[in-house]
DNA sequence: CTGAAAGCGCTTACAG
DNA sequence: CTGAAAGCGCTTACAG
């Protein structure tokens, strides 16, 4: 409304002129350090009420270049339209916040180039660390800590490196997953997976062989499946077809990642087969309406806000202690739900 | 594994000194200026193969603060978790990864409190300009632009300011879902709302009162409803009872939020009263697994990434320019799904 | 109790 | 064709 000029911020400098006082008393005092430094208490009143009143905002540029710390990390993940990369970030983003940290964000789309031209980006803006969900085969890793970068690694570990990381516990969930359906009297427990090669996938696939051989029921290798691509309904279905072709009398399911339910009940609803509830089934993470439309199904739910928040606690430790934790790796229990 | 002291960067001027060269020089010639400042070929060969084999990363901190631009944009939802802000996350991280921008993440939680801190956080950090999903009543908007910071609203804008916004047409929008519906025979249709004082949530209840006037069908009070509680299945079901209790001929089914959808779904499906694909629902969003499971429902499907990357073209765009884009309203239209 | 000065790593008029 | 110098806005030994 006034027509006044916008009003450009006011420099540590305009402050100490202003007030007749050195860049350096002003700065003491706005950076809390005053009474340590012994700064007349006459002083520090003026400085801080001329600070207020013209509501002076320290830029954080400059301080960062000069003290070597942008209190900035930065945040690598998938993809951004994914659930389950979205929690990650939620959960970093706030955790980071808490520690008076920022969040630069960029996602990968599993794309190891431009990972790892992200990273660089990253770097160049001098963040005090990253997170990364790291896609298959990543190089710059030893480049990147080589050059003192801080970085643990989320959801997934990287197989044969001692970065710091952040995992979910796949193959024991899933286990358990499965030693309940067998608790409940299933035998002929159809697995349903993709993308059978990621090394998350791996470690479920392996509890629930794991499970199956425990309980002496011999590894049906018909009963387990693999379909290339989620979004096709059309694969699914068949797969879902053969799979009931050859093991007519199925008795239990479990689906190694959770998009793969919702297809999977409208195919048997749409062959009359109701899946009442979900009984019989279990499942690897759930999506918002699992608990409405299938309440008897088993559900390990991955604490994913966990995940990211011990990355964002294990990076500024090292950040902060000049560590690099090198070869931790910690594990989040999944928190299961069991019928 | 060789026993090589991490390198800490090396700077423009380390590059100099080795070379015997000025900073300026170096400068000229890394930020592809060398020929336009007439610096010998032989002299920039020599530099960009230096640079080169010692993998020479610009401080972009000290760059930043050199030229006053960091290239950086905050973007400031109101939540991660929710898919639809993960979306704009998604289209802004996207969009201003390609104009050479970094974004820095933060999340309001719908809190004007945080909002305004956060806001401030970001003006610290000198990013060249900010995108809001503004939560109501956000005060910091005028002392934020009088400082001169720059700022594009997404998904709401704020009546009364003149802020550039980019919108998604939800008046027009829910007119066509329920016109739709009108057109298909429907007569009683319900609205299922919630959240109802929200901008967004007028926009679309006035676009359902004004297909039904269009029609010459009376608005049915009884038939609009407003849950408190989304995420409060008890809440939706005593909701529905009473309206079916009141109405039990309704016809149809105006849901101005896809998260209503299911609970409504389910609670039907325990009623008896069969969904039939969602023949005579329509609804405002979607969500994974609807077009599985109601096949048969209208849909107005927002087009959020667009709104995000309209957005960030916006900004920059002022940005670049050095404009203001005061008064400025993009409108994204919805992609229509009807039957 | 406070100040003058150097430094963080860039850019960019200004000179020659 | 290239360099010396000032400046961006901070912090922090060092002096007194």
């Amino acid at each position: 409304m006034a027509a006044q000029t916008a009003k450009t911020n006011l420099s540590l400098n305009d402050i100490a002129e202003a007030l007749g006082l050195s860049k350096a008393t002003v700065s003491w005092v706005l950076s809390g350090k005053g009474d340590s430094r012994r700064i007349s208490p006459a002083t520090q009143k003026r400085v801080k009420e001329f600070a207020a009143k013209h509501n002076y905002q320290p830029n954080m540029l400059a301080r960062s270049l000069s003290i070597g710390r942008s209190k900035t990390i930065g945040l690598l993940i998938s993809s951004l339209s994914d659930p389950f990369y979205s929690s990650i970030a939620k959960a970093v983003v706030s955790q980071a916040e808490k520690q008076g940290y920022t969040v630069m964000i960029a996602t990968s789309e599993s794309d190891c180039k431009r990972e790892a031209s992200l990273v660089s980006t990253f770097s160049y803006r001098k963040v005090d660390g990253i997170i990364v969900t790291p896609t298959e085969g990543a190089d710059w890793v030893d480049s990147f800590t080589n050059a003192g970068g801080r970085l643990v690694f989320a959801d997934r570990a990287v197989p044969g490196s001692d970065i710091p990381s952040v995992v979910v516990d796949n193959e024991q969930s899933s286990y358990r997953l499965v030693s309940n359906l067998i608790e409940k009297g299933c035998r002929k427990i159809a697995m349903f997976t993709t993308a059978h090669n990621l090394v998350n996938m791996k470690a479920r696939q392996a509890g629930y062989v794991r499970a199956l051989e425990d309980a002496g029921i011999p590894v049906d290798t018909r009963l387990i499946r693999d379909v290339t691509s989620v979004y096709n309904q059309k694969m699914v279905e068949d797969e879902l077809d053969d799979l009931l072709r050859l093991v007519p009398d199925l008795d239990g399911f479990f689906f190694t990642t959770h998009v793969l339910v919702l297809p999977t009940y409208v195919h048997f609803t749409n062959r009359g087969i109701m899946p009442q509830g979900g009984a019989g089934w279990a499942c690897f993470h759930s999506l918002p309406g699992f608990e409405i439309l299938l309440p008897n199904m088993s559900i390990a739910r991955m604490s994913i806000e966990q995940v990211g928040a011990r990355a964002v606690d294990l990076l500024l430790e090292n950040i902060e202690n000049g560590t690099d934790a090198r070869g931790t790796t910690v594990t989040i229990n999944c928190e299961m739900k069991l019928h």
